[in-house]
DNA sequence: TGTACATCAGTGAACGCGCGTTCACTGATGTAC
DNA sequence: TGTACATCAGTGAACGCGCGTTCACTGATGTAC
């Protein structure tokens, strides 16, 4: 069994690939995602990744998956971190802060990733309730914090309704503006700071 | 000069490439944008843009410039309707609902339009400020309104500073996601109303 | 324990697609004398 | 007013690119007897 010599059969290809595709986007977005790119950074023929993967859309949704993955793990380390209030109706004001700083935390740190992710996200069905009833982790964060908010005395039933779209539209606008727009390219402290104004700034308007 | 038959000179080619164009990126999006098509939607060979453009990009950014121009017209004139109270720093306040609503509007009476306008405007260098020290013409109608409600007394200097962000990011944001994201295809009535409270959201949040 | 053989995971070559762009050209226009 | 000729605006064919996908194949693995 020579370790020099690459065996015929791979191993863990299919895993091998989902690596590739990874890193491919990390670097180059959404679009540098291409099945011949893929299987040649793999260093394998093609076709090989139709054992593993029925079609190029196949392929981009597991991506598209294990981002999205990363984007829920790194909103919900973010909204533990800045829950740090011992009064509950501050902690949970401060939950629905970590869950916007996250999103665009994470948007900021793998710009990559993001685009992937919101794309075939928001290519899903209609959006945020896919079609079976489910909706995207991200979404559903903001949701319970929201709830949270109200069962914790933060934020009245009235002004609970339609809450989400001001604070969705707030961090996925930031995120966007901060990765491809007018900011793009500004220094990380700087968007902290920014990022900190748009969140607050939305919560004092909802309240 | 028989009238059925077309002549070898088109008359106006220039014009009529860009007519094409915006066609296809109403239609098809940014992306729809290419060479080969817009000249065959004229009827014309390839090559025979290259008479009138040096390249696609040039092509692109000049279809780009166009689209920009309506979006601004759009926001010009919403910017005017919703400008209705007779009280000064009021009239402000609804000079900036206004210039917010209208971006929103233009984005979803034309998504095409709007993707290709957000893409390009954002390319060109690193956004907001372009290299020359130019502000293109939708954020400067931002600032020029944020600064009339500091001159009207509608905002304090204090809160102007970096209003713009919070309202850039939810109008954009909104857009967006009334665009391509999980409100995509909802019915306008609805669009409108949750237009109407985000802008209404940040405004309060800034005040 | 050894051997036949089905199954699986890869290869290599090719197809067809639409793209942007370039080449050498030709038909039409307009200007100078 | 007529004619030579430069200039301009288009044509037609071709190039090379990278893509997703399909075809017939072959090398390796594992299982049944």
């Amino acid at each position: 069994m020579p370790v020099t010599s690459r065996p015929y059969h791979h191993g863990d290809l299919r895993t091998a690939l989902l690596d590739a595709g990874l890193a491919l986007v990390r670097e180059g977005g959404a679009d540098a995602l291409a099945l011949r790119e893929v299987t040649r950074s793999v260093g394998v023929s093609p076709n090989a990744a139709y054992r593993h993967f029925a079609d190029l859309r196949t392929l981009r949704f597991a991506v598209a998956g294990i981002v999205q993955e990363r984007l829920a793990q790194t909103m919900q380390r973010r909204r533990d971190d800045e829950c740090r209030s011992s009064d509950r109706a501050e902690a949970s004001v401060q939950r629905l802060r970590g869950v916007g700083l996250g999103y665009i935390e994470f948007a900021i740190a793998e710009p990559g990733w993001y685009e992937l992710a919101i794309l075939t996200h928001d290519d899903g069905e209609n959006g945020a309730v896919t079609t079976d009833g489910t909706v995207p982790p991200p979404f559903a964060m903001l949701l319970a914090a929201l709830d949270g908010m109200v069962e914790d005395g933060a934020l009245t039933a009235e002004r609970r309704a339609h809450a989400e779209w001001p604070c969705w539209s707030s961090v996925h606008g930031f995120a966007d503006i901060a990765t491809r727009g007018p900011l793009k390219g500004q220094p990380r402290l700087m968007l902290d700071a920014l990022a900190g104004v748009v969140v607050d700034t939305v919560i004092a308007g909802l309240r």
